[in-house]
DNA sequence: TCGGTTAATTGACTTAACTCAACTACTCAA
DNA sequence: TTGAGTAGTTGAGTTAAGTCAATTAACCGA
């Protein structure tokens, strides 16, 4: 089976992925026309854009890129789920970001220099991404300085969005971050009840929130029992997100 | 005295600064062009924009503005340094970033919907900043889509920054995140030996990292002791990063 | 549907990091 | 220069969170 690139030696799995994944290079693609990276792209260089690109399938806990490995393509997701994380010398394995369907990542590498992936990325269930040309982006881009605009919306936004990510990391007390987790997860902010879904399985929230397993379990358990959070499953119920966020101070 | 906005009920403090504190408009402005928002700005739109901006002096501790205040402005550090902060209900205080001359911040407001203020600013030392509005910027780049090329570059590398510091802050121990921590400021990376400052006071630098100032000083005090660190007021000389690294796992 | 594998929970124990307190060393402004 | 206030250090005691281990529950592919 011919691969792209090469095979990861640490887990014996394919790396961007076997040839033989490709797909119709014209399936579910109406999602990418609502990204901020591509809204503002003319028919016509948007096919260009998707003929240059490739349509992959990952299946459940496929590898999709290597941490430290040249980034030439960044992704957009059109079903599934994937995940970033780091693996550190001593194997131990840190989850960073959790990407759904719609959403771009490693996107940010078409200004790297030298451009190398910061991390991993793997799918969490079988998958569908569209793998796209850094290059091709960019000479899109320089030939319509227009385009630029939009992108750049989604950028700031991004950017936002991972200041944001690193307030909730500098709250000291675990269960104050797991609260601030959940209290961010509900479509409101905290102004009225409802149900969340965690974007992860619970070892793999824990590991985005610096905490092991067992303390995550504990202290949903404690929220649980406090009836400020009803669970089930990945699904979890906040009744009165003001009273938990005030309870985390 | 007249003020832009208003005085912060919590400190007694002026925020958005004094009018009496605006300064000559053409001062110590040189450094504005060489940074990637501005680098391709003509002549003409710079010197509109720095004449539609104020230039303000901050003293040693003075805010500039407070989380959830309307963001109409983004700032450009001439000299000193600023630190980026958070106050929660109970009154801590979490650091999360610390600005230097020649770096913007509050820039990603300008896509920002509704743009506020996502932390304190306040000046670490006495300060220079350039207060531009954020609608003067915007439409310099609708008139000159070119113009958002060199600002998309700021904007990835800004959204890359924030990933990275994402990174450290899910190091689970607060000795390897304070190791990882000082390795990044090394500017050769691990390479070779060096000698890097502080960009905080000890305290900050400790709420920056998510630990107590205490934490803080006895893993230094610890470094010190196995002679990977000599430490000098707010210089640290590394003298092995590479065994530094091995030791934080 | 079943069965093997991985995820989640719970308990008992250990330890890293926090808290409180005392003291020292800076820093800045009068 | 001095003295008040802040930052930094160190010690002792406490607690939150980690570790290890055993069990139960959920998931996924054959």
């Amino acid at each position: 089976m011919a691969m792209t690139q090469s095979v990861d030696n640490q887990h014996n799995k394919p790396v961007l992925v076997a040839v033989s994944n490709a797909l119709d290079q014209t399936d579910g693609l109406e999602t990418l026309r609502s990204h901020a990276m591509f809204s503002s792209l003319r028919a016509s260089d948007l096919d260009h854009l998707i003929h240059q690109s490739r349509h992959l399938r990952l299946s459940h806990h496929q590898l999709l890129y290597r941490q430290d490995m040249p980034a030439h393509h960044f992704f957009f997701v059109i079903s599934g789920r994937l995940r970033l994380y780091r693996l550190d010398s001593s194997g131990i394995d840190r989850t960073l970001d959790s990407i759904a369907p719609g959403d771009c990542f490693a996107e940010v590498m078409i200004y790297a220099d030298p451009p190398r992936y910061a991390c991993y990325a793997e799918a969490l269930k079988t998958s569908e991404v569209l793998m796209i040309p850094v290059k091709v982006y960019q000479e899109l881009l320089s030939q319509h300085p227009e385009y630029a605009q939009a992108a750049l919306r989604h950028y700031a936004i991004r950017a936002v969005t991972r200041f944001h990510d690193l307030e909730i990391m500098t709250i000291q007390s675990a269960r104050d971050r797991l609260i601030r987790y959940l209290i961010d997860l509900l479509p409101n902010g905290a102004r009225e009840s409802g149900e969340v879904e965690l974007p992860l399985p619970k070892c793999l929230v824990a590991s985005r929130l610096a905490m092991q397993p067992e303390t995550f379990s504990r202290i949903l358990a404690d929220l649980k029992a406090s009836g400020l959070v009803r669970v089930n499953r990945s699904k979890l119920f906040i009744a009165d997100p003001q009273r938990l966020m005030a309870l985390s101070q």
